[in-house]
DNA sequence: ATTGATTGACTGACTAGTCGGTCAATGAAT
DNA sequence: ATTCATTGACCGACTAGTCAGTCAATCAAT
């Protein structure tokens, strides 16, 4: 049987990574239909058959990469939920996020596609987090803050961050984002 | 020869705008790739060959499309071009912009995928507007509010604004347009 | 009025190409 | 000898685009 199990173990997760790469530097910039199996194959470096090894089909390379975006936003949701203040984790967050973001083009890209794409959407599940409740969560923050439409500003506090990293996505020019969100905060979330 | 000139025309363009449309609804809701002609047919009530016999091929018919939309919003701006006062006019197309996009859904869906979608963008030309110059063009209108970084508060006016009109446009249960566009003009123009 | 010519909107069967997915064979490690 | 990673030829389904031909309307000449 087997070789050594663990770097058995550690080649394999290696070889699905390499081709999660690849697959999502594909989706983002042509989407999941126009990026073809072969095209993964050929930038992983491997045949299209060894694809079909790691993954079902195409659509779980896809889910699996998603997957891994959603993980990466939870982490920075919780990383910034332990800050001290709390009239500072919604702010922290948005920071945190654009870092993010900044780091991570190609996951953000497919995100962006995510939001558009039906297909995609049903993928990653609810990525627009429309919660079911008439406030929205973000609403407490902007209580805190002395808002006296709590509700609103928290929407469009949302809807602003996504516009931000929505352009700076596409832009081929994009401004830098940490200056937009701290103006961002600046204007909305202080005083 | 020829039977009367007119009615023939009017029939013409009135077929070719039906093909428009039906068009329009899928490729909003399903993306360019994944509409099939057959299904535009169908959508229309006719049969393929007619839409090649309105269309050189798929591509021109997202391009008219597209260019129908391009128009909409060339003319919501020459329309609020006409305010008065400078320092309204920015507001007033925003506000016109939000009017007309709650009244063609569809129309700005597309206009999103086309955003994320390099072919569509193609297609489009350049839908994002960014122009060469280091100065954003909406600078003026916060110089005159009194910012201290017009640039800066012009981007992010624009990236708020593509925010809320994506998020409405994609969240099953939208917040009004009008509401949250009238709280961006107050927190960022007005004073 | 009738007839025959002409036009172009419209159809549906067909073609050619593409791409997701399969599988039998090979290689390499133990 | 067994096991698993890896290959690439192959298949079937789907779809963009073509094309030969139908039909209804209009016109020109009688």
């Amino acid at each position: 049987m087997g070789r050594n199990p663990d770097t058995n173990a550690e080649q394999r997760a290696e070889t699905r990574q390499l081709l999660m790469r690849a697959g999502l530097e594909l989706f983002a910039d042509r989407g999941l239909e126009r990026t073809t199996v072969d095209a993964i194959a050929a930038n992983a470096g491997c045949s299209k058959g060894l694809v079909y090894h790691y993954f079902p089909n195409k659509r779980a390379l896809a889910e699996a990469v998603l997957a891994d975006w959603v993980e990466q936003v939870a982490a920075v949701a919780a990383g910034s939920d332990v800050v001290e203040a709390p009239d500072e984790r919604l702010a922290a967050f948005a920071t945190a996020m654009a870092a993010h973001i900044e780091a991570n083009p190609d996951s953000y890209r497919l995100n962006l596609r995510a939001l558009t794409d039906p297909e995609l959407r049903e993928l990653a599940g609810e990525l627009t987090a429309d919660r079911a409740g008439p406030d929205h969560p973000w609403a407490d923050a902007f209580a805190l803050a002395g808002s006296e439409s709590p509700d609103l500003d928290g929407r469009l506090f949302h809807a602003s961050l996504l516009g931000i990293f929505a352009h700076h996505a596409l832009s081929p020019h994009p401004t830098p984002l940490a200056d937009l969100v701290e103006r961002l905060i600046e204007l909305t979330l202080d005083r």
